[in-house]
DNA sequence: TACTATGTAGATTAAATCAGTCAACAATAC
DNA sequence: GTATTGTTGACTGATTTAATCTACATAGTA
């Protein structure tokens, strides 16, 4: 029952760009260095976030990537969809079909109740909650943390 | 982000217990016939569930296993526990120390929150709740789904 | 006692998934 | 036109998962 390391460090690598949002495109290895993910696949998890409209890049020298919109506007489930496809923690709660037992399966209602609950928070939270968060503990977005 | 299938086939064969409870010891062969799990690995399932003393077994012809204690005593956080382990769905919830962006970290908070939401369903349902659900969707036990 | 039906335990394996790297390519600022 | 950046897809190694295989222990019963 863990999650992927696409989708965390898919909303760390966000959580960056939102923070340093009002600066140039950030190149993906000063994200990378930053939130110690190596740049090779960081750029794999960029691309599917591109393609969904999240992040925007600039090619060539000066370029890099930054967020698409703002950042009250990126929930988290969003980036989930992208990175980690649905979190129902069954196969059942999204194909019905696929099980015979679906239709009478009380395990099956409380898998549902368990994906209900992660949606929840998921999709009550921003990428601006975070960095407001952030801002609450660790109020220099160059603390040593940064670095 | 998915369930393993010892949570879920765990949680289904002990739920075949709590339906069958007023029976002499079940066969492990009859609940994995009925719940369509191969009784080798059931095994594996039913031998943590007795050493964490939820099921009991007994040996020899006419043996079988059956649940340790009733059925309203029995919360699924606690199954999950013995099979699944942590739901933590990060290393780091459980473990601080093993990131050194555990104190700092927001996105951690978040993974944290929904460890919380997911406790919240394991920890407010019980065995004979699911025992209750299973009645209304299907009154008779021995319904075709249990053949 | 001998036999058989059951559970117990550990080693092993096959498949799938995950995390990550490598290498070739495309675009653009200078 | 060259250096710098993102893009793409093939590939690999490690880990986990699900399951099976094999040998053994226990207990009821003829």
């Amino acid at each position: 029952m863990k999650l992927s390391t696409r989708a965390r460090y898919g909303t760390r690598a966000l959580l960056d760009l939102a923070i340093h949002q009002d600066e140039a495109p950030i190149a993906l290895k000063d994200v990378a260095r930053r939130q110690q993910i190596s740049v090779q696949y960081l750029e794999h998890l960029i691309t599917p976030l591109i393609t969904a409209g999240i992040v925007r890049s600039v090619r060539g020298p000066k370029g890099g990537v930054s967020l698409a919109k703002p950042p009250k506007q990126i929930v988290l489930s969003e980036i989930f969809q992208v990175l980690e496809g649905s979190i129902a923690p069954v196969e059942c709660i999204d194909n019905p079909k696929i099980c015979s037992r679906s239709e009478s399966c009380v395990t099956r209602d409380i898998w549902d109740e368990m994906k209900k609950a992660m949606s929840g928070v998921l999709e009550s939270t921003t990428l601006e909650n975070l960095v407001e968060r952030q801002k609450i503990k660790k109020p220099a977005k160059d603390a040593m943390y940064y670095i």
